[in-house]
DNA sequence: TATATTTGACCAAG
DNA sequence: CTTGGTCAAATATA
């Protein structure tokens, strides 16, 4: 909202370039990666720096003589406040009489991420197509190079409630049962298309955005866990087509990276974390399963309150079986951006 | 009837 | 000019 100059959301904007950019480093060691994730890291990248810019109330772009800076683009555009920009905000002696006052209010820079969604033959159309919102078509193009067509997608209740999240679906064409999805805005409307599944806890909150009240009471928690989740979890991908029948394809065991981030959870419970995972059934939705028999050696009901407790600090809706089958995690929201490489934990 | 998709036209940016 | 993104009329679906 219009937390402007707030150092705090600066710092997450950055501290999100931050992690973009190790993705993006990474993505430049990783041969199969393609060129367009490497240019949409980058996109992000720069559209991160201008916000964070924007926020600071960055000036026009300095004349040169520093030669420390990279080369700045002619036009630097400047970039949307991520939802609704209120353009009274009054923080300091602020004049914008330098900056073109329609720079303000046009350009569509929302926040973008992108995720891969692999199709498995069960599965069928539904997978791409149901991620827990309901979209509206409104356009397909022939990209130019690519052999599938460029779905566009709006949310459906742009109308009625403004909201203003919208994704564009394409089929890969190395691997056709991937379709790479690129989400661009956060969804304000509320979430009435849900799959409320049997054992997930519906939340109870009637408030007409939802999604943007639990962002915000995750940002109001100025602990060393939230801080890390913002920073980002990476979680490598291993062995994608694993032929365990009891996972879905899309599990993401747990890297050596996820420790490294260190704070977010105690590590005698990382250790025994198991893998998060899409469930297909409830396609879209995000679940962590922590499982005491399960595949990683999970070490008894001790660790498993432990990490209860901690997650019960951050995540509004959490639902245990009772004897500890599993744990399950439903986000309300999309917490993760997976581009077929890692998944990154926090707002997208 | 209303609401969703298809598809060529239109437009902005490069 | 080309290309990608959006609009909107025509069409399809419920």
């Amino acid at each position: 909202m219009d937390n402007m100059g707030d150092p705090n959301t600066i710092i997450q904007e950055l501290l999100q370039g931050l992690e973009l950019a190790r993705q993006l480093q990474l993505h430049l060691h990783t041969p199969s990666s393609s060129h367009e994730t490497r240019d949409l890291l980058i996109h992000n990248i720069i559209s991160i720096f201008e916000k964070a810019l924007q926020m600071v109330n960055w000036k026009a772009p300095v004349p040169a003589g520093e030669s420390s800076q990279l080369p700045l683009p002619p036009a630097i555009r400047m970039s949307d406040s991520p939802i609704s920009s209120s353009p009274q905000s009054e923080d300091s002696e602020r004049d914008l009489k330098d900056q073109d006052h329609n720079a303000f209010k046009k350009r569509n820079t929302l926040p973008r991420w992108t995720k891969k969604i692999r199709v498995t033959p069960g599965m069928g159309v539904e997978g791409p197509l149901d991620d827990g919102h309901s979209w509206r078509k409104y356009g397909q193009k022939d990209i130019l190079g690519a052999m599938y067509p460029r779905g566009y997608y709006r949310c459906t209740h742009r109308t009625v409630q403004g909201c203003m999240a919208t994704k564009q679906v394409q089929r890969s064409d190395e691997d056709p049962t991937i379709f790479e999805i690129n989400y661009r805005g956060n969804h304000t409307c509320t979430v009435a298309h849900s799959a409320a599944t049997s054992s997930i806890i519906p939340l109870e909150n009637q408030e007409p955005n939802q999604q943007q009240n639990i962002l915000q009471s995750l940002e109001q928690q100025p602990n060393d866990l939230l801080l890390s989740l913002r920073e980002g979890l990476r979680v490598q991908t291993q062995n994608l087509d694993s032929t365990d029948p009891s996972f879905s394809p899309f599990r993401f065991p747990l890297s050596t990276n996820i420790k490294n981030e260190g704070q977010v959870f105690p590590p005698h419970v990382l250790e025994n974390f198991s893998s998060p995972y899409i469930s297909p059934a409830t396609s879209g939705i995000t679940h962590f399963s922590v499982s005491p028999t399960g595949v990683n050696n999970f070490g008894g009901n001790q660790n498993l309150a432990t990490f209860e407790s901690h997650i019960n600090d951050i995540i509004p809706a959490v639902t245990s079986a009772p004897n500890s089958e599993a744990v399950a995690l439903e986000f309300p929201f999309d917490p993760f951006g997976f581009d077929g490489q890692n998944l990154r934990f926090g707002n997208p």
